[in-house]
DNA sequence: TTCCATGCAAACACTTTGCACCGTG
DNA sequence: CACGGTGCAAAGTGTTTGCATGGAA
């Protein structure tokens, strides 16, 4: 969340552009979003950037650690702005939509099991659980398809 | 596995046609497949079947409760038919796309401390867990695109 | 005979790519 | 001033839909 990241991009030989600077606000301030929502929010603060730079940026943008992303629809990955000492995972409610942000502490156990049991090292910054939440009306949305509200409840 | 999901077809008012029973036998061979899987699949034994009948006879199938799917790949959904008292997860190896089923009770532990802590009501079935074999080389693919290898070390 | 299911083709949503121009370093 | 980055438009994937025909019940 410093500068840094300015450091990063040059010592990998990228550029500076006042469109990635954009892009990674977006991420950093929507949480979590998929492309075309970032393309929204950029378009918010600035003149148009086109998406199939944004599409481009963010994958540039992954390479670097700066961000990731997750699916949390059966649709588009959602793209979060990494925190470097706070990995999270995601639960997702399939009835209200509602997507909760949890410490990776919370899956260290579960992590230990598939790494003893199966020799299995997870990437915890991409897992995405699906389920309800256990107060959320069973009958808000039939099938898994959109989401209906994106609130957190965050770290 | 028996013959009873003619009856459960029937008994939601759905027609029993020859393409449900082969696209159906095709997920139960296949494993773990795509619509384009199961469509290629249903082809070798059979004249053709269209496309848009796979996803519509899987999207049916799934509504009863004879398959699941999951995102095995940023790309396509994977779907599987489902042994009624074997519920499994997956985990996918972002090197060599090797996908290993886990059966439930691994993931019981983390499940109800997601359900104490959060509230929240996780759909095991749909699980799959990112990351790398421990005894895979670091380097054969770069991104997490095209798996290489499906095979499987299940239930 | 009645509707549900299917085939076909067109429409869709999302993502990637080729190329000429632009601007950072 | 060179080369990586961007905009634009077109092409790719994977999936869904409307409509006429076909077949299960």
């Amino acid at each position: 969340m410093t500068d840094d990241w300015r450091a990063r991009l040059r010592s990998q030989g990228y550029r500076l552009t006042p469109q990635r600077e954009l892009i990674l606000q977006a991420v950093t301030t929507l949480r979590h979003a998929t492309p075309d929502e970032v393309h929204v929010e950029v378009r918010r603060h600035s003149t148009a950037v086109n998406l199939s730079t944004v599409y481009r940026t963010l994958e540039v943008l992954e390479q670097l650690g700066l961000v990731r992303h997750a699916h949390l629809t059966d649709r588009a990955p959602t793209y979060h702005a990494i925190d470097d000492d706070h990995t999270h995972f995601h639960l997702v409610c399939r009835n209200c939509g509602l997507v909760t942000s949890v410490e990776e502490s919370v899956a260290a156990d579960f992590v230990a099991l598939l790494d003893q049991h199966h020799g299995f090292v997870t990437d915890v910054g991409h897992l995405a659980v699906f389920g309800t939440c256990r107060t959320c009306p069973e009958t808000v949305v039939a099938h898994d398809h959109g989401p209906h509200a994106t609130e957190e409840t965050d770290d």
